[in-house]
DNA sequence: TCACTCTGATTAAACGATTAATCAGAGTGA
DNA sequence: TCACTCTGATTAATCGTTTAATCAGAGTGA
């Protein structure tokens, strides 16, 4: 029950200074004004005292916790890491801890986890948002990381220009007949994505596009996705919109027989960490998260610091889209003319 | 810079009630004497007005900031959404934040983690180490998720008895010349999986151990485990120590022509995101994260509650190991007396 | 009636930092 | 010498909560 005072404080090192507290504050902090000496002696004796300041007393004071928060209402995604990471570090970097929050199924749950974090005094907030809903912004500044289509967004990935980037590349491998392989119609990244290498296509191009989730309420979760009768549809490349999906295509049409990339190309997004150590190693789009996360970081900062405080806003970056960058691996390779299912050649 | 009050605070519900702070705050935490009508009115007050507690006003009295920290040193570890995840949820259970910081990289980012954390006043932590490394506790107590034959371990999945399972299972299956693959000789996890493997094997059963690293040290990272060449040398299981190892073999051997489970069998461990959803779909070992890390919160908050301030100690829990769980899929099957990877019969 | 206890409330002092307001003293120009 | 400015420091209030100490009043038993 003893609240006793583990480090030193300001009225410790004042004291034992035979100066004011106040003086100590403002040396430590550069504010007021305090003579060159003083402040050298203050900020050595402080060092060696290894005073740290009480996050709960400024925090109490200047109404700032000095604390973000970060909402991935879903967790389970297997960007998680990077992002996660990646904010971290931005946050780290401008003297911010990070406070994380998940909310594991819907709206509703994500909306409370905000608000828990507003309960605990965050400054303002990072939100990488479920598919498709709105940040009813929250009472402290919010920067927002989906795509550059949604409105509100703060930063993101060039989603699209991404899927640019999978359709020129596969084009100028001579694939003609593409098949799009998504999860969820709703996740606007994913639609971004597609539209990105729809757009990209050359003339006398075609493509389709299977969303897994309509298959999967029919035939139960990681049910086939009957890739190879798509091969046998004349389909060459399979651009799946995120690694995870790549991972199941490829491995689908490896279990049937089909050689990639000799017969067909798999491509992804992300450079998820399985990418480049699965065999073959995953043709890709990556995303710069670390510079995403900083200005996303920065921008909210910023905003942090101009704004009064307990002020809801949604923030707004100069950069807005991040451009993506094509990895260019082994599961990618010219198109066969006329890939056949049952027999294939070993190299 | 205006440092206005957003919210209610206790004086504001005392004055406009007309008691005193000290009255609303005992009627809040239900501590002191009142009166049961007066609690009444308070809270209901209080509820309508939208009242939340300030943490720094508390923080600063109490001592405590109501904050966990987690620290993952090995942050790219795509075990990370899950871990988060259950932590997130039990310190959310238990009234407390999450507050997240990774050392990237080596030992010494590690402990400058811990530091930061400390210096933004948690409570307490909880530290999935790096590998074989020590935890030199901090100024707070400390809970270590790591596995039971670590020193100091708080709680974790007991590796040792997952690879028993794993072996019991290929054992069933007939299977006699076992490949461990495991990464990094160095984890205490990978070490107790593998030992624990061995111990499983029944007489008459071989087993011999790849590490990864050592490989990708004089090949490049990335670069073919030659399991074909294993095949041809009798193995006609691979137990990998982790899912992404799994995912490794099993992409290598596909891609060599070779069935699974009709030719050999593939283990792993973890039951990460996409262990389900490849083809064919993961036989792998699953921990139960979200007792793990109940158990691990659960102790540390006790010791918090139960300790004096600011003392570092290691946290110990009444049950130290919790038992992983064998999850059978497609990608383990009857040991095949003779595989031959140049033909192969598709079903 | 007096001394005492018990209840239900209030008072006031922290916790540690920030910062506006104040102040003493030195220097300066007229 | 006086009024003024500038520097370098101090004083004191404040943020919101908790909690030990105090207190007024009612009830009680002798």
């Amino acid at each position: 029950m003893a609240t006793s005072r583990p480090g030193p404080n300001l009225s410790r090192i004042a004291t034992s200074l035979g100066v004011s507290v106040a003086t100590v504050s403002n040396a430590l902090s550069g504010k007021g004004r305090v003579s060159g000496q003083l402040v050298e002696r203050i900020r050595e004796h402080a060092a060696e005292l290894g005073y740290v300041p009480s996050q709960a007393g400024r925090a109490l004071r200047t109404g700032r916790s000095g604390v973000l928060g970060l909402v991935l209402p879903d967790i389970a995604n297997p960007l998680f890491p990077k992002i996660a990471q990646a904010i971290e570090f931005a946050a780290s970097a401008a003297g911010y801890g990070v406070l994380i929050a998940d909310s594991r199924g819907d709206v509703a749950a994500q909306t409370e986890a905000i608000n828990r974090l507003v309960e605990r005094g965050v400054d303002g907030m990072v939100v990488i948002p479920r598919r498709a809903t709105r940040i009813s912004s929250a009472a402290c500044p919010v920067a927002v990381i989906d795509t550059p289509s949604t409105p509100g967004n703060t930063v993101a990935a060039d989603h699209w220009q991404g899927g640019r980037e999978i359709a020129g590349h596969l084009a100028g491998l001579g694939h003609r007949r593409i098949l799009i392989i998504g999860n969820n119609q709703e996740s606007n990244v994913q639609n971004d994505r597609a539209g990105g290498i729809r757009s990209g296509m050359r003339p006398g191009m075609h493509s389709e596009t299977l969303w897994i989730d309509r298959l999967e309420q029919e035939n139960g979760n990681g049910c086939p996705l009957g890739l190879a009768e798509k091969v046998g549809q004349g389909f060459t490349a399979f651009a799946a919109l995120s690694d995870l999906l790549a991972l199941r295509a490829l491995t689908e049409l490896q279990q049937a027989g089909i050689n990639i990339p000799t017969d067909v190309s798999v491509t992804g997004f992300d450079d998820l960490i399985w990418s480049p150590v699965v065999t073959p190693s995953l043709t890709t789009v990556r995303m710069d998260m670390d510079r995403i996360a900083g200005i996303a970081v920065s921008a909210l900062v910023d905003t942090i610091r101009t704004s009064s405080i307990r002020e809801g806003v949604l923030v707004t970056a100069e950069i807005e889209r991040v451009a993506m960058q094509l990895i260019v691996r082994q599961s990618s390779g010219p198109a066969n003319p006329a890939p056949r299912t049952s027999e294939k050649e070993n190299m």
